[in-house]
DNA sequence: TGTTAGAATGGAACCGCTTCCAACTGACGA
DNA sequence: TCGTCAGTTGGAAGCGGTTCCATTCTAACA
């Protein structure tokens, strides 16, 4: 069926070992000779099997990817910027999705004992240390992006940073009743971006001594829908908020519809900032925190391809900027 | 290091071959021998490498998708089908993304003569005649999904119904001026949808006699800025649309930019149809077709699934409904 | 001229499974 | 008592590469 290494060795009148060195680009073989199992190879059509190449290397050829997957448009980002680089790479891309905690844990388990991949990349969901002693002894290298672990090399940004700029925008605004609208503090994957946002926050709040009021912190699971009815309690407040702060921009979505529903204008009647910047925020004119998305991708896999190289083990953790997209969702207060 | 089978065959003393029996499932072993061997491998904590059992069973236990893959929402949304089903299966998911022609060439390539898909599921892309052959000759089945090649199985929908189904809600609301935007007749992927979706337009306007003037029909690259500008120039006429046709979701959202820009309500001063009903449509309250995206990566999977087991070779056409997801874009026209 | 270091090469052993064939064991009917 | 046969089992031979070691050849050096 398929030609294999030995047909190319006795069609080139070779031993297979000058083959397979000729295929791996080997210094140790004449010109010659090398020209001669090149031009068989072209002829006979041959390419190496994947399979056999794993086997005998010891390496799986893939790279894994875990991702709370397509249900947020900011992961389906960092994933492109994954794919950028796998795709110039040697490496598969084998794709696993998140959707419960258990689906988690039982994905980060197989991947550190079925030696599947040479490498992971983690995105969005915070393993726990028992996870990573499991890979550390299996030999698997791990980086994160958009999580922490102090044993782990990550690539992250500074969502208190990030939570203090939002703030501060809408309070250089003229804004002091600001509104936050998150995720749970304890969520089922323990997202910690929505967490630190707040934090960041708050540190604005308070160096403005602007008190933070306990009624305008809504939490609910992460989404449009939650985010649209937590805004509905905001602004049924005797006295609402006249700027909301929404943890990302799927929630601020969920924001600038319930006040489209309760007849209130963006921004003239509620500011709104959001966090990410998705793509349709800008098509939505909506005001956020821009994070690299695609590049955080792009970063983490060269992260993890150097240290597959490399096994020194140290865990870097690199972090890339946020920055202000102004748009037309925030103004100052209205009277 | 690792644990292997022949640890285990002579921790329990038997044969590597029983061993393999057991973990295969073979009936021919006595249920105290399986018994032993089943508490060897727990003791031991064994797991057969992956790579050893794709390389003798010359199967490489995943499968390749092939996609447009983030450029578009609804792509994403199919793939959510594919991984549902893949995680439940014994195999591994390899994602390819295609962001140009020549790379989905040389993708169709490779799928082809590296052996490292057991199967492959082309998401929106049309494959040649070569490829076709290319992928037969490999042995490597292929199923389509949102494209049709006669030789090979597929889970499409009905654009031309789909089109046609839109133009009839416009034409029901009094509508006579109806516009469509949609993709280029060729473009560089071929994508035939919007053609489809604009020939069941047209079938709609001859059925009332309704002319298509060549003015409303604007087309121009996939994606809300062309869209956007294409729909200036439609509003420009002397004769404006009171309607316009997207030939997908992604486009309708452009349309309804360049609306606002240009101070037209919508639905009242113009009504606006799109295509797929992808999730932020139903934020934006947008009247769509709905297609089953989930549904047909979902079912694009096992129907690949099924025919890697029996390669009986016959080309099902799987076809799956499409709705009208009716909402306030629409609406009868002015005066 | 003999010695030797180094380059080029062949090929066996190995990676860790599956599978097939031969062999062994009892039971059973002739 | 002796095949026969079905149920079990062991283990060699692949799968198709990589790698290491031994070998051959060449050229340079003492």
């Amino acid at each position: 069926m398929a030609v294999t290494i030995y047909d190319v060795a006795k069609q080139a009148d070779v031993g297979v070992g000058t083959v397979s060195r000729v295929l791996n680009n080997h210094p140790q073989v004449s010109p010659e000779t090398r020209q001669r199992v090149l031009s068989v190879i072209q002829v006979l059509n041959y390419r190496p099997s994947p399979m056999a190449q794993r086997l005998s290397r010891r390496k799986t050829l893939a790279i894994g990817v875990i991702a709370v997957f397509f249900t947020r448009p900011s992961v389906v980002e960092r994933l492109r910027g994954v794919e950028a680089v796998t795709a110039a790479s040697e490496y598969d891309l084998i794709v696993y999705n998140v959707e419960t905690p258990a689906k988690r844990d039982a994905i980060f388990r197989a991947t550190a004992d079925n030696r599947r991949v040479d490498g992971l990349l983690v995105i969005s969901l915070t393993p726990a240390d028992c996870d990573v002693a499991r890979w550390r002894e299996a030999g698997v290298p791990v980086v994160l992006v958009d999580t922490h672990h102090p044993a782990l090399a990550r690539i992250v940004v500074d969502d208190v940073q990030g939570g203090y700029r939002a703030a501060q925008h809408l309070i250089e605004l003229g804004h002091r009743r600001i509104a936050f609208v998150g995720d749970p503090i304890h969520t089922a994957f323990n997202f910690t971006s929505s967490r630190d946002r707040l934090v960041g926050l708050q540190q604005a709040l308070d160096e403005h001594g602007i008190p933070f009021r306990p009624a305008y912190h809504q939490a609910g699971e992460h989404g449009q829908d939650q985010a649209r009815a937590l805004t509905h309690q905001l602004l049924a407040l005797d006295e609402p908020p006249t700027a909301i702060f929404a943890a990302s921009d799927s929630q601020a979505l969920g924001v600038m519809q319930a006040a489209r529903e309760l007849g209130r204008r963006v921004p003239e009647d509620l500011s709104v900032i959001g966090f990410d910047d998705i793509e349709i925020s800008e098509y939505l004119n909506l005001t956020t925190l821009r994070q690299p998305l695609f590049e955080s991708g792009y970063r983490g896999i060269e992260m993890l391809l150097r240290s597959m190289e490399q096994i020194d083990g140290e865990a870097v953790c690199q972090e890339l900027p946020v920055e202000l997209a102004l748009r037309g969702s925030t103004a100052p207060p209205a009277h």
